[in-house]
RNA sequence: GGGCGGCUAGCUCAGUGGUUAGAGCGUUCGGUUCACAUCCGAAAGGUCGUAGGUUCAAAUCCUAUGCCGCCCACCA
């Protein structure tokens, strides 16, 4: 006999100990020949520990999973984890600054470091894994994948080649975001702004005033921008010359027209630090204007600040500042000037803009071959050369891929119509090193002499930083050590790739045989061919990840997936929302009171009620918020379930039979109940629904709907109502029925319960099949609408006991009066006698007059609670008064909606019939208010 | 500056044109009913942010607007 309630504990290691040994989450443990569901599980970073956001992906995509491989689909579900080059990187080296090294990058130097860093992530791999079970994630261990493998760091190669030879990679001086404290450049999704108030100074330059926040910038400044219309300064020509005292002494300045300049803002005048500023960048470019770089890579100021060489930049922008009030120079200072500051997301450095040699994918180039709308409905594809801006926006356009929810889509379109190029290369040390050779001595390999021609090389050209192009640049798959030209030895590119770049061909990479990726004879397209999983499994069906990361990620699987295989990654994206506090705020790891650790919840409530908290009343796109009692509703529920089916079997086992030994029904009507018959068309009906809810993704509706059926009426209503006439086969067949439908939702006490009820010989509830509705019989539907008069009699009688104070216990004196239901009700006295506590209970066709009763009035019949000793003639009139106002306002309101001409000429005659039925029913109930108002008046 | 979302019961949220708008938690009242107090029964509680409009009919569609939040761009 199980015990009197779940205990999580005692069943969740076991239960996926037992799944896991049975094969179970592996797709050849499904039908051969169902077809193939698959999901790349987005990979939780190789640091640290499983938080929130990942448990609600599991659960998400857990119930993905357990859904379609019930229905006989091969399920698989790839596991895995990320390398997460920056992240990673920068929190081992924070560890080994606590443990007392000063600087480990220098002291370690970059092959120990590395080696140091594998070591952690390996570590940390392991709790993620286990942290991954604790959810009750049935993915595949056996096809467990990690971004910095040398399978994956193959794919890598082979599209990094891929896209060189394509032109899609180059390398150039452009401007970057430079975070000066981790050293690397970092990409524009990887800036955060944040709002600063500061200084804001004007300076007399020449006959103009200009005005900045960062004096500290402007040693170089030897242009002023105006606008071409701005009358103001209609004098000065474009390209005339002017010479000005300014910090270091006297410059020559020249005079620009650009558009670019605003005139309504401050004096309509500025100068311009291209080498520091994205926009600055664009406008030196367009005019073919000189560069000079300002300040250095650690912040400090060159040469070319003169005195101030070797400063700051934060210390020198007050001495910058005194200087030119010194000169005279200084015309105003509004002091908290609120602006914003770019800062490293992840670093929380400051943002410089630098001009630096990196590495770029070029977004505009129409080189790639793509079937354009080769999925969408009535249309022909054609195929033709497209760039990998425009493959993103088809794909999504033209529905290859859906996002959920729809709203995603907008801005989707508008992150790529802002996108620029995208820089891959970074400063780092951990991660997929640049598969690029230099040969110092000869131009083997030099395949693109114009490699740098893009870059802002164009006017005066770069003058401090001095890009060290090499002779001979060589890329390739494999490392090498030797020039294939002259021998000589070879030097690689010393920076790592972006991490999203390898993360972007997850789908795919995961799937590839890893023993083709061994090969270097072999190429991609081989690879992809003879890889038995990525032929079966991809494109994969859904990609469920965060809102938050729809760019950083889901983006760059499109656009480097369609590139790299010509299909798309997967078919449907579902986005989910932030899990905040319950009072909105974000949880954070630096404020622990904030925090819920999934972990410690699965250890107090379980892994189910967990699953559910997060699912349940959430919709996609949209955050939520999480809190312990939400979880605790949640593992109540798992434990009604638990004592539902405890209930279930003790009735077995009073009865004799073994749950186990029972046949799925095939059912006589003559051996059914009512409520037998009831249940089994609410079943049905369950079964449609949840189905359904779970095709198109409903996971919060169709959970609810599940909680409410278990609850208020399988509980409720058919358990209480089997009590002293149990039909076994029939509880026992609606058990079933719910724990397979519960399943995907909570695995555990599912699989659990699934052991005691399930006929012999069944598989384990995760391989079971999904449940099937057949044609529910006439009589069922029928009884099912029976069932609502008698659950409703029933109610009205325990709604008058607490109306008119009667004591809980006593057994009471009720009189129904029913033409149309007295047989019906005449069958269920004993249920009616029972739930209602009555002693005496006259069921009648007759109405008949009653005094000393409360009474209820229902659709076709009448409830009359005798009130012997306990008449409070007050208390019911003033309930009578309350309902006779109730329902009069009802009818007037009704009645005034089918006066009116235009409803009943143009609603539709179901929704004018449904109306008319209403007012005849309320009429009738308010007539025989009115009627029990005179008789005890 | 551009875009998106939210505003529904004390709290957290469902509900995309048609019953008198729902749930969970909380509240009130009553319960040792032999599955469950992680429970059972009953109840109170909302003019669906505001103002217009479309419609026979609006929480739901349109327009404007307020407040809260998010994303993108970024002003020299």
């Amino acid at each position: 006999m199980l015990s009197k309630s779940y205990d999580p504990k005692s069943c969740e290691d076991r239960i996926y100990k037992m799944w896991e040994d049975a094969g179970a989450f592996k797709p050849e443990a499904c039908d051969p020949k169902g077809e193939p569901f698959t999901i790349s599980m987005p990979p939780p970073n190789a640091t640290g520990q499983l938080h929130l956001g990942h448990a609600v992906m599991l659960a998400l995509e857990d119930i993905f999973i357990r859904f379609n491989r019930m229905r006989g689909k091969r399920a698989l579900w790839v596991p895995g984890t990320d390398h997460a080059a920056i992240a990673t990187e920068s929190v081992v080296i924070k560890l080994l600054k606590k443990d007392g090294m000063a600087d480990p990058r220098k002291q370690l130097g970059r092959e120990k470091l590395v080696a140091r860093i594998a070591e952690f992530v390996e570590k940390s791999k392991k709790t993620i894994r286990s942290q991954i079970r604790k959810m009750g994630s049935s993915c595949d261990w056996s096809r467990e994948r990690y971004t910095f493998e040398p399978s994956l760091n193959r794919c890598v190669n082979e599209v990094f080649c891929k896209m060189k030879n394509d032109g899609l990679i180059y390398r150039g001086h452009r401007i970057v975001n430079w975070d000066p404290k981790l050293q690397t450049t970092v990409s524009d999704d990887e800036i955060v702004y944040q709002e600063r108030r500061d200084p804001y100074y004007t300076f007399q330059y020449g006959p103009f005033q200009i005005s900045t926040a960062r004096p500290e910038t402007k040693f170089g400044d030897k242009y002023v921008v105006m606008h071409p219309d701005d009358k103001r300064y209609a004098k000065y020509k474009h390209g005339s010359t002017f010479e000005c005292e300014w910090i270091n002494g006297k410059v020559r300045a020249t005079v620009i027209k650009d558009p670019a300049s605003d005139p309504t803002f401050g004096t309509g005048v500025m100068t311009i630090t291209p080498w520091h500023d994205h926009v600055d960048f664009a406008l030196a470019e367009r005019h073919g204007l000189e560069k000079e770089q300002i300040i250095d890579f650690n912040g400090c100021l060159l040469p070319v600040a003169g005195e101030f060489a070797g400063m700051h930049i934060e210390d020198a922008r007050p001495k910058v500042v005194e200087k030119l009030k010194e000169k005279g120079l200084l015309v105003s200072v509004k002091e908290d000037y609120v602006h914003n500051v770019a800062v490293s997301q992840r670093g929380h450095g400051m943002i410089e803009p630098q001009i630096k040699l990196q590495w770029f994918i070029d977004v505009n180039k129409e080189v790639v071959p793509w079937n354009e709308g080769k999925r969408a409905k009535g249309q022909k594809a054609k195929k033709q050369l497209m760039s990998l801006k425009q493959i993103m926006h088809s794909v999504i356009h033209h529905g290859d891929i859906q996002i959920i929810p729809e709203r995603f889509n907008k801005t989707y379109f508008h992150w790529i119509d802002n996108l620029r190029d995208w820089c891959i290369s970074r400063q780092i040390w951990w991660g997929h090193r640049i598969p690029v050779f230099y040969c110092p001595k000869c131009a083997a390999g030099n395949e693109d002499p114009t490699s740098d021609e893009r870059s802002a090389m164009s006017g005066g050209g770069l003058k401090a930083q001095s890009s060290k192009l090499k002779a001979g640049t060589i890329v390739s798959v494999e490392p090498i050590d030797s020039c294939p030209e002259c021998n000589g030895p070879l030097e690689q590119d010393p920076d790592t790739l972006d991490t999203w770049f390898s993360s972007a061909m997850w789908t795919w990479s995961t799937l590839v045989d890893p023993k083709l990726t061994g090969d270097a004879s072999l190429s991609l397209e081989e690879i992809l061919k003879r890889s038995p999983d990525y032929q079966m499994f991809h494109p994969t069906s859904v990609m469920e990840t965060g809102y938050d990361i729809l760019f950083f990620w889901v983006a760059r699987m499109i656009l480097m997936t369609t590139y790299a295989t010509g299909q798309i990654p997967f078919e449907t994206v579902y986005l989910h929302g932030l899990i905040r506090t319950r009072d909105g705020r974000k949880m954070s790891k630096s404020d622990p009171e904030t925090m819920i650790d999934p972990l410690d919840m699965i250890a107090k409530y379980g892994a189910d009620a967990l699953r559910l908290s997060m699912i349940v009343g959430q919709s996609p796109g949209n955050d939520s918020r999480l809190y312990e009692e939400k979880i605790a509703g949640y593992r109540n529920f798992i434990n009604k379930i638990w004592n539902a089916s405890r209930f279930v079997l003790m009735q077995c086992e009073q009865a004799g039979v073994d749950p186990k030994k029972m046949e799925n029904g095939k059912w006589k009507i003559d051996n059914l109940s009512i409520a037998d018959q009831a249940l089994l068309c609410g079943i049905d009906r369950l079964i449609v629904d949840v189905t359904k809810g779970l095709e198109e993704y409903r996971l919060s509706d169709t959970g609810d709907r599940l909680y409410s059926f278990v609850w208020d009426f399988y509980c409720d209503w058919y358990l209480e109502l089997s009590k002293g006439e149990a039909n076994c086969a029939v509880l026992v067949h609606g058990l079933r029925k719910i724990l397979q439908l519960l399943h995907p939702y909570c695995p555990y006490v599912t699989e659990e319960l699934w052991a005691q009820v399930a006929a012999e010989g069944s598989p384990s509830l995760i391989i079971a099949p999904w449940p099937k509705a057949g044609k529910t019989p006439k009589e069922f539907v029928q009884a099912f609408d029976q069932l609502q008069v008698v659950i409703d009699v029933i109610t009205s009688i325990r709604s008058l006991r607490a109306e008119q104070n009667v004591e809980a216990g006593k057994k009471v004196t009720v009189t129904i009066h029913s033409k149309k239901y007295a047989k019906l009700l005449e069958s269920q006295r004993s249920h009616i006698e029972r739930m209602g506590h009555i002693g005496t209970l006259v069921i009648d066709a007759k109405p008949a007059k009653h005094e000393k009763v409360a009474s209820a009035f229902l659709k076709d019949v009448e409830v009359h609670l005798s009130l012997e000793g306990l008449f409070d003639i007050g208390k019911l009139k003033a309930s009578l008064q309350k309902e006779q106002v109730e329902m009069s306002r009802y009818v007037a309101g009704l009645k005034g909606k089918l006066g009116n001409k235009s409803f009943v000429d143009r609603a539709p005659k179901e929704v004018v019939a449904a109306e008319k039925a209403k007012l005849a029913e309320a009429e009738a109930k308010l007539k025989k208010v009115e009627e029990r108002m005179k008789e005890i008046a």
